[in-house]
DNA sequence: CTGAAAGCGCTAACAG
DNA sequence: CTGTTAGCGCTTTCAG
């Protein structure tokens, strides 16, 4: 066995290569000359301990590149520390990309809570929605979920519910009222009616819409923001509102004959998806965004980012949302469990060269 | 205790909650008369058993709703079924949704093979980014790691190298040709090559090139596709090319230069970012993308995909290389380990109004 | 083909 | 404050 101790001295530590076995507690404890509990108390509640001893042990910990087995522990605990969350097809021909901003925020604040982000596939058409859950649950591969679309009269919040498996909805029951689980939302009417005053401020007067359709309560909530200010302003919507897919395409008819039927001066659109389609109406007419007519989007995507000459578009606090759903997340996690009622979060504009 | 059995006939299956401890191995055992590891063969090696007592078991595990406890399983055979994938913060500002595409993919593929994906944090710039893998991998968190960002010298194929840690590059190692490690990686050159050629092929003769800085061996991979593609016609690159950050911004500068300076009718851009500043400064002349001057961007991003009049773009095919991974992946996991060599896919040109 | 015994590495109880 | 005992739920020997 070749000696390499010389160079093993100063902060960097020569850890072993892990080719072989990783060391266990037992390692540990020998090598410190205690018990195996002690050194399990050295990690899990260190003021147990004298504090020469923690001192010993922690120096056996760092001399073997200890780390305790996360499958023992979560057999022993009942726990995996891990965060469980459904990942959908990436959407393309969209500019939705409001859940991968989110699992980026989400697995940055959950590291701080000690927790990692599990990401499972969302079932293809044919497949039961549900049945990704259930594995998970049913294996104790989870602590919680993470639920993401609340927006159909989606199934999983009330079946999760039902099962009493500990989850935070981001998006709020819609359908369920009486919903008694933890939930994180963004108040996307009041971004809507801050686009909408942005752009009465701006001189404009007639400022149509474009929505989903009718069935989307997320549409119709932001639809409310872009009315009431409107109305604050003793300014008409009738004819000025269209309700489409969700499709570029969509939003470039929709736009089209908002312009022939109504002449608005500015659009306010439930995403950026549907502002682009109004961007390309512009451009199919000669007309420039931001200088004959104003444009405003929904969701902040990389894509209102980096347009010319930059959509101007309503940005949720995603950062922020993450916070919060790890932060109901512990409640619902600790012993006794609290859980925390709703969050509503304020959304924010992103001005840009579009209006 | 209420009798709902009436109701529990049929495909339909009431499970019970999993209130209180789901069941286990011995559960399904005691339930269908035969001993505990009768049900683990049941589950792991179906043809060791007589098909009746087989369907018995079955039946039994139907019935309880049983699934294996993880934890207990991971212990036992010292593997997790998990992936660590390292993911960085959103990159806002730019058109890179390369990663995020990738997860997606990843999850998919990964589930067919019987794994799950755990993201961890990469770190904060303070932070040792290495710190992540190590903690992973000394508490046996996860099986292997997917590695994405070979870019840079970096350290992470190195050191999990030496570590022995499974794991498979997405991206091909730059720096050291000897290395021994699994990776699959997307041929650039033969991506601007193809966007060159498409150029030539449309009549343009002056085709410019943006690309990053010069230490970014993937942009000088993909600089000398266009080299490539221009020279075979006889075609010279002299003062048409120009390296600069990836930004938007710097997109724009470059472009603005190069129509001064070298009068181009087309660019070819190592990233969708810089192709937007491309398309920023056709705006901010007037000039019309796809009329004046042809453009065309690499990863075809959501921008490309919804940006007017469509950003015609390089794709790289991460679906396969989703499942190029997780073949390697399932090699390096097998017994004994199969270290399979480097994989290198080509990439598409997705064409649209931009050219 | 089925059953009994052992133990993966850890932590919750208690006893010293 | 430290050590002993037990067992989480599963799979891998090895006998029948």
């Amino acid at each position: 066995m070749p000696q390499s101790s010389e160079h093993a001295v100063g902060r960097v530590q020569a850890r072993p290569p892990l080719s072989v076995t990783p060391p266990t507690l037992a390692d540990v404890a020998e090598r410190a000359g205690v018990s195996r509990q002690t050194v399990s108390n050295a990690i899990n509640n260190p003021d147990l301990l004298r504090p020469d001893t923690l001192t010993r042990v922690q120096e056996s910990i760092d001399a073997l590149g200890y780390s305790p087995n996360r499958a023992a522990r979560n057999l022993r605990t009942r726990a995996s520390h891990l965060i469980g969350m459904r990942i959908g097809p990436a959407q393309e021909g969209t500019a939705n990309a409001t859940m991968d901003r989110f699992v980026h925020s989400l697995v940055e604040t959950s590291r701080e809570a000690g927790y990692h982000v599990l990401l499972f596939a969302g079932a293809g058409s044919s497949t039961n929605p549900l049945a990704g859950y259930d594995d998970l649950l049913r294996s104790t591969a989870v602590d919680a979920f993470v639920v993401t679309d609340t927006y159909l009269g989606n199934p999983q919040a009330t079946w999760l519910e039902e099962r009493r498996a500990p989850f935070v909805a981001f998006g709020r029951p819609w359908d369920n009222p009486q919903a008694r689980h933890s939930w994180v939302d963004v108040d996307g009417a009041a971004g809507t009616e801050l686009a909408t005053q942005h752009l009465l401020d701006k001189g404009h007067h007639r400022i149509a819409w474009i929505g989903w359709r009718k069935d989307s309560r997320i549409s119709e909530d932001r639809r409310s923001g872009w009315t009431r200010a409107m109305h604050a302003r003793g300014l008409p919507t009738t004819g000025l509102a269209s309700r489409v897919e969700d499709t570029v395409a969509s939003g470039r008819e929709a736009s089209a004959h908002l312009l022939d039927s109504a002449q608005p001066s500015a659009f306010v659109c439930a995403s950026d998806t549907l502002a682009m389609g109004v961007l390309h109406t512009l451009r199919d007419r000669g007309l420039r965004a931001g200088e004959h007519v104003a444009v405003v989007g929904f969701d902040d995507s990389q894509v209102a980012q980096v347009v010319p000459p930059g959509l101007t578009s309503v940005r949720q606090p995603l950062e922020q949302v993450a916070v919060e759903v790890v932060t109901a997340l512990e409640g619902l996690l600790a012993h006794p469990p609290v859980v925390g009622t709703g969050v509503m979060l304020v959304p924010t504009l992103a001005v840009r060269g579009s209006s």
